[in-house]
DNA sequence: TTCTAAACCTAGTAAGTTGGTAGGATTAAA
DNA sequence: TTTAATCCTACCAACTTACTAGGTTTAGAA
């Protein structure tokens, strides 16, 4: 059940962007060889990621991404989920869409299912890019569907 | 990143095996018929249940599976783990294991694939298959690595 | 002893996904 | 006009998934 090299890519190019995307666009060229990853298969996650809005493009010469938003606005469940669709792990926890699931009345799996993907979202939109880099997490604000506690621990 | 059909088949399996396995071992045929399952698809997943010690097979007619142990002594993550192996999204977040990656040390997503992965665990290893049947899930005794508190709301 | 129904085992397989590569077209700064 | 970047599409080999098929072994019941 690991995620596709897309999502980790992905994370770890914006984490990228960060830090090196302060004042001028960062070409792909420059990830892909910091990070250790094939140019154009980055070219294809890059293209997700501005479809989806989190990244800015200029063309042409002395071009490159930035970021669409400062960093402490684009949540880590963002990025994964513009790059792997839907962040759960089963079909029935998701939201407005038990369509695949036949007998969702007398399913007894699903409450877990949904408890699950509730607790993992709630880590991966309560943890920004900024949160990547700066090590201290900043404690979430109210409204943003945690449990107000800083939770740490790795 | 959907979970593959052998830990949800396995998983409603188990608590298929919760209900109608009470005092007579259950075969696979009713299992795969109540659950709208290919029984011979249900042998392999009842292959790797059994080599992981959570269901004990009688052979022979009037043959079939019960539950190796107490409904409450069985977690959904053991069953998960035994259907799809390690229960993380990334390599790196796999505890003793961080083999292909190769910069750990300036890893900036690797905390949060960890702290990610802590948490999905706390659910996955706290939830019984006892808790999937009786809808109010038991309180978490000492030492069993959550909160203390009954986190509910699905 | 034979029948039957079950677990057990191995091989194959069509369809889909993954993780790329290749080759170009377009854009804009120098 | 050159250069360096994004952008776009097609292709591909390897792997995984979700099965099916066809058997062997086991043990209760007739």
């Amino acid at each position: 059940m690991l995620i596709s090299t897309k999502g980790r890519y992905g994370l770890r190019s914006m984490a990228d962007l960060v830090i090196y995307a302060q004042e001028n666009p960062v070409p792909l060229r420059e990830i892909a060889e910091r990070q250790g990853i094939s140019e154009s298969y980055l070219e294809q996650v890059f293209a997700l990621l501005r479809k989806a809005g989190l990244v800015n493009a200029v063309r042409g010469s002395y071009g490159g991404y930035t970021l669409a938003r400062p960093a402490d606005q684009i949540t880590v469940g963002e990025v994964l989920q513009a790059l792997e669709g839907p962040l759960t792990l089963a079909n029935c926890a998701k939201i407005g869409n038990p369509l695949d699931c036949e007998k969702m009345d007398s399913c007894l799996t699903m409450p877990f299912w949904k408890e699950l993907s509730a607790k993992m979202e709630e880590v991966m939109f309560s943890t920004t890019l900024r949160d990547l880099v700066t090590k201290e997490k900043t404690p979430p604000e109210a409204g943003r569907g945690t449990t107000g506690k800083n939770e740490r621990g790795n």
